[in-house]
RNA sequence: GGGCCUGUAGCUCAGGCGGUUAGAGCGCAGUCCUGAUAAGACUGAGGUCGUUGGUUCGAGUCCAUCCAGGCCCA
C-alpha cells in the first residue's frame, strides 16, 4: 500500500475544487469552524449586503475573497469568526429594475399599477439571483453564513430601523426641512448628498446665458439692464431677485442704445464695444426694482412670498411681486457678471436668501421636471425648455450672449437623469450635531490603505452635512412618523408593539411595507382635534438600511441586547470597494457614532475598483462585467483568488486579465503541485512515512538547513503580513518560496531521491520536503483553500488520527526561529547567483551544460563571501557541471584582464585567455572553455545517457523499471559506451549495454549526436 | 476650483533609512537543461524611472512645480 495517495502531475483544479467542496459539505467544516469553539475570542466580520437582483460579477468576487482570506486566517489563529451573510433588498435600484420590466415610467404609472402589486414585484425581484450568488459564493470558497442571512426587508430588520429612528427623534436629531435638494425628476425623489456623490459627471455641457433684466426706475432716459449669468435658463421664470456683492464695485456701461450694469471686475465678459459711464458700489444697487422676464401672474404660476411674523418665516400666498436687487455674501467675482439670478424655488442658497430677504417664491416646474403654467415652453422637460427660453429671450432683446459651459454636474446614480435642485421638504438626520465625533472616532479606525482615513474619508467627514434620509418612493423601509391631518401632532413610532398600542389594533403578521403600513391610522388625541393620525408617505434611504446592519442583523434591542458587551459590536473587519466611502462605510460610521459614540469597525480594507481589459470601470450599465464562471471553470478558484490577492495591492485599481490568472496558475499553483507530486511519487517508491522522522529531528544537509531556514522565515513574514491585513505581500512571498523550493531545492536534491537505498541523507531530504509542503499548505490555506486542503489531507491527516479533519480547522504555522540560519541563506543566495552567471558564461561560449568543464574561477564582491563560496562550492560545481572551483580576488590576473575587456556599462560576458567570463556588480564567474578529449568523452557519455532516458520515457517505462540498451554508431560511441559504461548504466537503470541494433525495441531512434549518426534502442530487462 | 491616489520595459508589477551598472514575470527571437514540472535556465531586443527645477558628494527614492490618468468633492 502506498504511503500517500498517488498525485499525478496532471491536475484539473476545477475538478479538485468540486471534490473539496463536497468534502467540506460532508463534514460540515465551515459550521464547525465557528460553532466548535464557543470559548474562543470573537472576531466579527460584517458582510456588506449585496443586492441580488442581478448576477454577480468579478468585482463581487474580489470583495468576497478579501473578506474570506482574513476570516480564514483568524480562524486558523484560533478565533471564532462570526460572519453572517446579508441581502440588501430595498431602494431605488430595485424599483428601477421593476419599473423597466413592467414598462412603467413614472410614479403615476406605479400608483395606477398599484403600490401593493408593485412592491410585491420588487420583493420577488430581489431574490431572483440569490441562487447565482449562493453558487458563486460557494464556488470561490467564500465562507459566510448563508443559511441565516439578514434581509433588509424582514419585519424584524425594519423594526430595528424604527427603533433607531425613534432614538434619534427623541434626541431631536431627526427633523424635516425645506431645502434646495438634489432631485431626480425621473425617479421623482430627492437624493442624499452621498447618493449625489455617486453620480457626478465631468465635462457636462450646459447652456451659458447672459440675460438682461430691465431696471424699472433707473435715472435718466436710456434703458438700463442688469446683466446676470446662468447655466440653467429653465430656472429664469422662477426668478424673484438679483443678488450683488454690496462691497464690490459695479460699472454702468453704455452699449449701442442702452446701458448694462456689470461688476467692474467682470467687464471682460462683455464682447461688444462699450464705454464706462459711471461706477458705484453694490450696496447702491440694492433695492432697485426690475421687470421680471416672465411675470408669473401672466403665465398662471402661483405667487407666494416669504414673510416673517413674530420671528417665524413662512410662505404665504401673494397676488403679485416686485423683483429687486438684494445683497448676498456668495456672489462670485470669478465668473458670470457679478450679478446672480435668484430663484428661491430651486437652489439651496437661493432658498436661504429668499427666507432672509422675504423674497417672492415662484415654482413654475413640477417634480417631474415639466414646466407648468402657460409659458410658451410649458409642458416641456426643463432641459428641453432651455433652448426655447433662450430663443424667446433673444427675440425679445433680453439676451446678451449665449454659449456653452462645460462643468461637472450631478446625475442620478441609477438612472443617469441630470439632477435638478428643487426646493422641497425632506427629512434629515442631524449628523452635523456629531461632526466632531465623526472625525475623532474615525481616527481610531485602521484603514487599508492608510491614506483613506485622513484623506478621502476624513475629508468627507470634515465636510459633513445632514443626512437626507427620506425618499418619496414605495419600496423601502417606511419612515415611522405619523402625523395628524388637521393639527401639528406628530409621533415617531419605535416598534411594532408601540404602533399596535397607538392604533389599538392587532398588528401581528402585518407587512410593514407600503401600502399596508399606511392603512394603520388612528384618531388624533390632541385636545379638541378631530383629525386622523396618518403615516407620512416617505420611505427611507436604502443606505440607512445597510448602515444599520450591525444592530438589525440581530434584531437589536428587541433580541440579542447583549451584543453591546459580548464582542459582536463593533466589527473587527469589513472590506468593500472604495466607492463605498460615501456609501456603506459612511452609513455604518454615522449610525455607530450617533447611537454608540464608537467605531462601527476597527479595521477596513478599501479595495480599488476592478477595471475591464481596457481600463474602464466595470458596471452593469456599461455591460462590461466579466462573468466569474468562465474563469472558475478553466482555472479554478484558487488561481482566481491568488491572482486577485497578489496582482496589486488592495487599494490600487486593477485591470482584470484572464491571461494573468492563467499565469498565476502555472507559476504558483502548478509549480507547487509538481513539487507535491514529485514528493509523493518518490515517497511512495521508498515507502517513506512521516513516522520515520525521528523525534526532535534537525536538518543536517546543507540544502535542508537552507530551505528550512527560508521556510521558517517565510512563516514569520507571512504571518506578519496577514496579521496586518496584507494578503498581497503574503501571497507574493509564498510564491517566491515556491519558486526557490522547486527550482533550487528540488532541482539540487533530485539525485538524493534517486538513490536506491534509503539512508539518513535521503530520509533528511524527505523530512525536509515533507515539512516544507505541509507548512506551505497551512500557510497558504487562507489564500488558496482548495489545493491546501487536498495537500493537508493527503500529507498530514492520513498520518495523524487526532488531527483536525480540515486544514481550516488546524492551527496556523508558527516559525521555528532557531532554524532561521542567516549565513546559510546568504551563502545559498550566492550559489544561485554564481550558478546563474556561470550559465551565462557557458551560454555565451556555446558550452552546453551537459558538457563537463575543468574549472570555474569565481570572484566575489566581498571577502566575507569567499567563506560562503567554500561552503556552497560543491553545489555550484554540480549545478554547472564543472570539476573544480578556484576563488579569486580583485587583484587576480583573470579578473583584471576581464574588467579591461568589459565595457564599463552593464552586465557583460567576455572571452579572456581561454575562459568565458561573466561580470556583474563586482562578481565574476569565468568558466574554462577548453575541452580535453577526456572531457569530450564524458560529455558524450552524458549525451548518450540523456538520449536513453528519453527513450525510456517515450516507452512509458516505470521510473523503477530496469532495462537493456542497444547502440550502433562510429567507434567513438563504442569507446565511450565502454569507458563510461558504468555511469550510463547507473543513470539509465540499464543492466546491459549492447553494441548492436535491436529489432523489436520498445523504443528506438536514430539521431545525429556530435556530428555522428547514432542508433539507440531500449527494452525492458528480463533478467536480474 | 479643491482633496486623495497613481505615473518605472509592449503588458502586469517590485524597487526598507538616498549609495556601485534600476529589477522580476509575461510576450517576442534564439540557445540550453530536464526520469517532478503543463515547467525551468541563459542570451538578445525593449527604460529620457511622467516633466522641469531644487536639496545633496550622490536622487527612481527627499522637496517644489507642471503634465497625464483614476477616484472623490465643490
Amino acid at each position: 500500500m502506498p504511503s500517500f495517495d498517488v498525485v499525478s502531475s496532471r491536475v484539473s483544479f476545477p475538478e479538485l475544487d468540486a471534490e473539496i467542496l463536497d468534502y467540506w459539505k460532508e463534514r460540515d467544516v465551515f459550521r464547525r469552524s465557528v460553532d466548535d469553539r464557543p470559548d474562543a475570542p470573537l472576531f466579527m466580520m460584517y458582510e456588506g449586503p449585496p443586492t441580488a437582483n442581478g448576477s454577480p460579477g468579478i468585482h463581487h468576487v474580489l470583495a468576497r475573497v478579501f473578506k474570506d482570506v482574513v476570516s480564514r486566517y483568524r480562524t486558523m489563529k484560533g478565533s471564532r469568526v462570526i460572519r453572517k451573510g446579508g441581502w440588501d433588498t430595498h431602494g431605488l435600484p430595485v424599483e428601477m429594475a421593476v419599473e423597466q420590466e413592467l414598462g412603467l415610467s413614472s410614479k403615476r404609472d406605479i400608483e395606477e399599477y398599484g403600490i401593493a402589486e408593485f412592491n410585491e414585484r420588487c420583493r420577488e425581484s430581489v431574490f431572483r439571483y440569490v441562487k447565482d450568488w449562493e453558487v458563486m459564493t460557494d464556488r470561490i470558497g467564500y465562507w459566510v453564513d448563508m443559511d441565516s442571512p439578514y434581509v433588509t426587508l424582514e419585519t424584524d430588520y425594519i423594526e430595528t430601523g424604527w427603533w433607531i429612528l425613534k432614538q434619534l427623534w427623541d434626541r431631536g436629531l431627526l427633523y424635516q426641512d425645506r431645502r434646495g435638494t438634489p432631485h431626480c425628476p425621473r425617479c421623482v425623489s430627492s437624493l442624499s448628498s452621498h447618493e449625489v456623490a455617486l453620480g457626478y459627471r465631468e465635462n457636462t455641457p450646459d447652456p451659458s446665458v447672459f440675460v438682461k433684466f430691465e431696471a424699472t426706475a433707473w435715472p435718466g432716459s436710456v434703458p438700463t439692464y442688469f446683466l446676470a449669468w446662468t447655466t440653467t435658463p429653465w430656472t429664469l421664470p422662477g426668478n424673484t431677485a438679483l443678488a450683488v456683492d454690496p462691497d464690490a464695485e459695479y460699472s454702468v456701461v453704455s452699449v449701442t442704445d442702452h446701458q448694462l450694469v456689470v461688476a467692474t471686475a467682470l467687464l471682460k465678459v462683455l464682447h461688444d464695444d462699450y464705454s464706462v459711464i459711471e461706477t458705484r458700489p453694490g450696496s447702491e444697487l440694492v433695492g432697485h426694482e426690475y421687470r421680471p422676464l416672465y411675470d408669473a401672474a401672466d403665465f398662471g404660476s402661483s405667487i407666494q412670498q416669504f414673510l416673517r411674523r413674530d420671528g417665524v418665516t413662512q410662505l404665504e400666498d401673494a397676488g403679485s411681486y416686485s423683483p429687486r436687487v438684494v445683497a448676498a455674501d456668495f456672489v462670485s467675482m470669478e465668473d458670470g457678471s457679478g450679478i446672480v439670478h435668484i430663484a428661491p424655488a430651486f437652489g439651496d442658497e437661493d432658498l436661504a436668501l429668499g427666507r432672509e430677504r422675504e423674497l417672492a417664491f415662484i415654482q413654475p416646474v413640477d417634480l417631474q421636471g415639466i414646466v407648468t403654467g402657460s409659458y410658451p415652453f410649458a409642458g416641456k422637460f426643463v432641459k428641453d425648455a432651455d433652448p426655447e427660453i433662450t430663443a424667446d429671450l433673444e427675440s425679445r432683446g433680453l439676451l446678451y450672449h449665449q454659449g456653452t459651459y462645460r462643468h461637472t454636474y450631478p446625475f442620478c446614480w441609477r438612472c443617469d437623469t441630470p439632477l435638478l435642485y428643487y426646493a422641497k421638504t425632506s427629512w434629515y438626520i442631524r449628523t452635523t450635531a456629531v461632526k466632531d465625533r465623526l472625525v475623532d472616532i474615525n481616527s481610531g479606525i485602521n484603514w487599508y490603505p492608510g491614506h483613506i482615513r485622513e484623506g478621502r474619508f476624513g475629508e468627507w467627514l470634515r465636510n459633513n452635512v445632514d443626512w437626507a434620509i427620506s425618499r418619496e418612493r414605495y419600496w423601502g423601509t417606511p419612515i415611522p412618523i405619523w402625523r395628524c391631518d388637521h393639527c401639528e401632532e406628530t409621533q415617531c413610532v419605535g416598534s411594532v408593539a408601540e404602533l399596535a398600542a397607538s392604533s389599538a389594533q392587532d398588528l401581528n403578521g402585518l407587512d410593514l411595507h407600503r401600502p399596508y403600513v399606511d392603512d394603520v391610522v388612528w384618531p388624533c388625541e390632541s385636545e379638541g382635534c378631530d383629525g386622523v393620525m396618518r403615516r407620512i408617505p416617505e420611505v427611507m434611504d436604502c443606505w440607512f438600511d445597510s448602515g444599520m446592519m450591525p444592530y438589525a442583523q440581530w434584531h437589536y434591542p428587541f433580541e440579542n441586547a447583549e451584543i453591546d458587551s459580548d464582542g459582536r459590536l463593533p466589527a473587527d473587519y469589513i472590506c468593500e470597494a472604495v466607492d463605498q466611502t460615501r456609501g456603506w462605510f459612511y452609513s455604518l460610521h454615522a449610525l455607530s457614532t450617533l447611537l454608540k459614540d464608537d467605531v462601527a469597525y476597527r479595521n477596513v480594507i478599501c479595495l480599488g475598483l476592478i477595471l475591464d481589459g481596457r481600463g474602464r470601470k466595470m458596471s452593469k450599465r456599461l455591460g462590461n462585467i466579466v462573468e466569474p464562471d468562465t474563469i472558475l471553470d478553466t482555472h479554478g478558484a484558487d488561481a482566481l483568488r491568488w491572482y486577485l490577492f497578489t496582482a496589486s495591492h488592495p487599494g490600487e485599481p486593477r485591470r482584470f486579465s484572464d491571461r494573468l490568472v492563467q499565469q498565476t496558475l502555472r507559476q504558483v499553483l502548478l509549480t507547487l503541485w509538481n513539487v507535491y507530486s514529485f514528493f509523493t511519487n518518490y515517497a511512495n517508491i521508498d515507502e517513506f512515512e512521516p513516522s520515520q522522522i525521528p523525534e526532535g529531528w534537525r536538518p543536517e544537509a546543507e540544502l535542508d538547513r537552507w530551505i528550512l531556514a527560508e521556510l521558517n522565515q517565510l512563516v514569520q513574514v507571512v504571518d506578519d503580513h496577514l496579521d496586518n491585513y496584507n494578503p498581497t505581500d503574503a501571497g507574493r512571498r509564498i510564491a517566491e518560496f515556491i519558486d526557490v523550493l522547486s527550482n533550487w531545492y528540488v532541482r539540487r536534491s533530485r539525485r538524493r531521491f534517486w538513490k536506491s537505498e534509503i539512508d539518513s541523507d535521503k530520509l533528511g531530504g524527505y523530512a525536509t520536503l515533507y515539512r516544507c509542503l505541509t507548512t506551505v499548505a497551512r500557510l497558504m490555506a487562507p489564500l488558496a483553500p482548495f489545493v491546501s486542503e487536498q495537500m493537508y489531507r493527503n500529507l498530514e491527516l492520513r498520518y495523524q488520527a487526532d488531527a483536525p479533519d480540515s486544514v481550516h480547522l488546524s492551527a496556523y504555522p508558527v516559525a521555528d526561529t532557531l532554524l532561521i540560519d542567516r549565513p546559510i541563506m546568504e551563502a545559498t543566495r550566492l550559489a544561485i547567483r554564481v550558478s546563474s552567471m556561470g550559465r551565462a558564461a557557458r551560454s555565451k561560449a556555446g558550452l552546453k551544460v551537459r558538457q563537463p568543464l575543468a574549472e570555474v574561477v569565481v570572484k566575489t564582491r566581498t571577502d566575507s563571501e569567499l567563506e560562503y563560496l567554500a561552503q556552497v562550492g560543491p553545489q555550484i560545481l554540480e549545478e554547472l557541471n564543472i570539476k573544480e572551483l578556484q576563488p579569486a580576488d580583485s587583484s587576480g590576473d583573470l579578473y583584471v584582464r576581464a574588467r579591461e575587456l568589459a565595457d564599463d556599462d552593464g552586465d557583460t560576458v567576455v572571452s579572456v585567455a581561454g575562459y568565458s567570463a561573466a561580470l556583474d556588480s563586482g562578481y565574476m564567474v569565468a568558466v574554462d572553455a577548453r575541452i580535453t578529449s577526456e572531457l569530450a568523452d564524458e560529455g558524450l557519455a552524458r549525451e548518450l545517457a540523456h538520449r536513453i532516458q528519453n527513450l525510456r520515457k517515450g516507452a512509458r517505462f516505470e521510473i523503477t523499471d530496469r532495462i537493456v540498451a542497444y547502440y550502433d554508431g562510429p567507434d567513438d560511441v563504442a569507446r565511450v559506451m565502454t569507458i563510461h559504461g558504468d555511469y550510463i548504466k547507473q543513470e539509465t537503470l540499464s543492466d546491459d549495454l549492447f553494441g548492436s541494433v535491436l529489432e523489436d525495441a520498445a523504443k528506438s531512434e536514430t539521431a545525429q549526436i556530435e556530428g555522428m549518426e547514432v542508433t539507440l534502442g531500449v527494452r525492458l530487462s528480463n533478467g536480474a
